[in-house]
DNA sequence: ATTGTGTGCGTACACTTGTACTCTAAATTT
DNA sequence: AAATTTAGAGTACAAGTGTACGCACACAAT
């Protein structure tokens, strides 16, 4: 296992989770560059979040000279991977069907969307396949 | 506009909804005994909560006699609905198709599943064609 | 009539989260 | 060198959340 089961992260802190892992690392100061500006956050939040999101184990830092440079501790994959599952855990029992029908029943889809959710479970067919045909 | 915009639900209360949805409606105890026995949650912390959703306006009470009857002001779909959207949105800025990539990507999916993807997406098809040919 | 059981209602309390201000020191600009 | 910008570190504080406890009353069973 090379999860550490951190704590969980709020939603401050994922999105400047989010704004590090778009600029791969960074100081304090890039990172809230890189925070959705429609947030507003201000520059000493980010800089709590930052703060909170290394004790909780997240994100590394490392000195250079006086100052920091951060660094994401841990994937986007798999820290979205486990958002999704606790989501759909919490809210759909862990079915992920009804929550993909409510997905798709909710909202505007456009035909390129369609053709790629095709595309997708069109994918998840054939990996099936050869998987029971071991 | 059907929709009062209440204020967020936590988890916690999220899970003593659910449990009310189930039941269709009743009493702090059947609400109890209708939540999830994994969570172990204390009959007096369903009663907060109870007493939260409702100054939240997600449920309703009716006196009857000296105790009450709980029901839902909200409906499932409804609330479901809103958290998906403020968690795609959250988490994949809006864009709702990498999260069901990550969601079959990360999980054991049984052929049973996939041919209900599958339906899902072509019913999704269809609808959209009959929109689109209005 | 007393006792138990469920319920309503008030209260509590630590932890988390959102949101920041301040002070200090280093780095950069003038 | 002085002034300005930027970073780090400490602190703050209200609201929300998880998790209850205690009291008092009503109804049911003994």
């Amino acid at each position: 296992m090379t999860d550490e089961s951190r704590p969980p992260i709020s939603p401050g802190e994922t999105e400047v989770l989010k704004a590090l892992w778009q600029i791969e690392k960074g100081s304090v100061g890039e990172i809230f560059a890189a925070v959705s500006p429609e947030l507003k956050m201000d520059y000493t939040t980010v800089q709590t979040y930052v703060r909170r999101l290394e004790a909780k184990g997240y994100i590394t830092s490392k000195r250079v000279g006086r100052n920091k440079r951060y660094c994401s501790a841990v994937r986007r994959s798999q820290v979205l991977g486990e958002a999704i599952n606790d989501f759909v855990e919490r809210l759909f029992d862990g079915d992920f069907l009804p929550m993909v029908k409510h997905l798709v029943d909710n909202r505007e889809i456009s035909q390129a969307e369609i053709d790629d959710l095709m595309k997708i479970v069109k994918e998840l067919q054939e990996t099936r396949g050869e998987r029971d045909a071991r």
